[in-house]
DNA sequence: TAGTGGTCTAGACCACGTG
DNA sequence: ACGTGGTCTAGACCACTAT
C-alpha cells in the first residue's frame, strides 16, 4: 500500500488525509459527530485500528474530540477548553473571565503592501479593518485592529457584530465558514503613544504589549492579522513552555 | 489488572508510570538508550503494543526521544531541537541564534516569602541567585536574575559557569543532576528603570518585556525561578498558539 | 441493551540504521 | 543479516453514554 513516492506515507496518514478533507468541505459541520470508527473504516477499507490512529492525531491537534460512549466531534470554538485557547490575558489576582469588546468601527479598506503580504493577499486587494477595545470589570484593558481578506468576510459589519454573542472566532465559524486553527504571535514591549493611551486610560508613556497575530486556517492559509496592545498592570500574558 | 481505584488507570498507564520512575531514578542516564520495546514488554510482561503506547505518551512529552532503526533514548537539552524551547526571542531579521552570556554574579542567599513560595522551599532556605546578561552580535539584550533552591545547587559557582560550554539548563542536566521539563511564564511591559538600563544600554524609561518563569523537574516540582527584561527593539517573543 | 470510543493482545510485515 | 522502531490487521474485552 506504499505509493512509492519518494517520502513514504503511512496508511493511517492517508486515511487522516481524507478525513481533514471532508473537514474542510464541511461534509460535517462544527460540533456535529463523525461516522464512527468502525464505519469510517468500512468507507475507507482500512482496520479500525487504521482509522483509530487517523483520528488520534487529529484530536491531538484539536481538529476533532473524542467522547468516549457518546462518539468523535468536529471541534468548535464555543467548546469551554477552546474559551481561552487565543487569549492568553490573566488577572492577577482572581479568576480568568471572559472581557467585554466595544467596537469602534468595521470598515472596509484595501490592503497595504505588508498586510497583503501577511495575509498572502495580492496589495491593493479588498480587506476588512476592525477595532475594539477589550475590558475587565469596566477597566480598558486591551485595543485590537483586525484585518481580514475581504473576500471572506465581506459581509461583515457592525450590526453582526454587536448582536452576535459568543467569541469573535465563534462568529467566524458560525456566520463565515472560516476556522481559526492555529496562530502565531510576536510580542513585544512598546510605550502607549497618544491614541491608544486615551483608548485605555493611561499615560502616554505607559509601557504596553504589542501582540501581533496571524491566524491560520486549514491548509496554513493566514486569515487574520491582528495587532493588540495590552495593558499589563492588572493583568499578564501567560505561556507555557513545553 | 485494573487496581480497582476509584479512578481508573489503564494498563499503559501503569507502565508510563514505571518508565518514569526509572528515569527520575536515573537508571538510565540523559542521552543514554532505554531497554527496547521488546525487553520492555518482557520485563514488564505485558504486549509490546502496550509498551509502545507508554513510550509513545512519554515521547510526546519529550521525555523521551525515539529514533527509527537504532532505538528510544532519555532526552537531553543539548538536542538541536531543544535548543531554543525554552529561549523564544526572536530577532527581527536574520537567523535564530544562540546568545553570549556575561555572568555578574552568583551568590548564596536565603529565600524571601515570594522566592520560597514560589519554589515551595520556606522562607529563609537557602538559595543560589544568578544574575546575567544575554547578548545578540554584542548588543546586550536580556537581563536575568535567577533564583535556585540550595539544596540542589549549593556548588554552584562562578568559575563552573563560566568554563561550562553549553546551555544553562545542559549544565543543570549534566552536573546537578536536575532536569528541566516545563515552565510557566507571565509576561508583562514594564519600564526598564535605572539599574536595568544601564545593563542593557538603553534609556531609563525604555519598555521591557519583564518575563516571570517558573520551571519544574519531574514530579511538578519548581526547581528554578527567573526573572527576565528583554529589550524588543531588535528581537521578539515568539509563541505560538496551538 | 446496544452503540460508541478505549484498551490489550498476538502476529505479520515494513522502514531505517548498523554491521 | 540483524535489531530497532513503525505500520497494519483482527479479534476480544472494558468503560462510558444513551435508550
Amino acid at each position: 500500500m506504499n505509493n512509492s513516492a519518494p517520502t513514504f506515507s503511512p496508511l493511517y496518514r492517508q486515511i487522516k488525509g481524507l478525513i481533514m478533507q471532508s473537514l474542510e468541505s464541511a461534509e460535517w459541520g462544527p460540533g456535529e459527530a463523525i461516522p464512527s470508527e468502525i464505519e469510517l473504516a468500512l468507507r475507507y477499507k482500512v482496520s479500525q485500528g487504521t482509522v483509530r490512529k487517523a483520528i488520534d492525531e487529529l484530536a491531538a491537534e484539536k481538529h476533532l474530540l473524542r467522547r468516549q460512549g457518546k462518539g468523535t466531534f468536529v471541534a468548535t470554538h464555543d467548546e469551554a477548553r477552546a474559551q481561552f485557547r487565543f487569549l492568553r490575558l490573566m488577572p492577577e489576582v482572581g479568576q480568568q473571565e471572559w472581557p467585554a469588546s466595544r467596537l469602534l468601527d468595521c470598515k472596509r479598506a484595501r490592503a497595504s503592501g505588508e498586510i497583503a503580504q501577511l495575509l498572502e493577499l495580492k496589495a491593493g486587494d479588498g480587506i476588512v479593518i476592525i477595532r475594539r477595545v477589550l475590558s475587565f470589570a469596566d477597566e480598558p484593558t486591551v485595543f485590537e485592529q483586525i484585518y481580514l481578506p475581504g473576500t471572506l468576510f465581506h459581509e461583515l459589519n457592525a450590526e453582526i457584530f454587536n448582536e452576535y454573542k459568543g467569541s469573535m472566532y465563534k462568529l467566524f465559524e458560525t456566520e463565515f465558514g472560516t476556522r481559526m486553527i492555529r496562530a502565531e504571535e510576536k510580542i513585544r514591549a512598546v510605550a502607549a503613544g497618544p491614541a491608544v493611551a486615551e483608548l485605555l486610560r493611561v499615560s502616554t508613556d505607559t509601557p504596553l504589549l504589542c501582540v501581533d497575530r496571524v491566524a491560520f486556517s486549514y491548509g496554513e492559509r493566514p486569515v487574520e492579522y491582528r495587532r493588540g496592545y495590552y495593558r499589563t498592570d492588572q493583568h499578564y500574558y501567560r505561556n507555557e513552555l513545553g
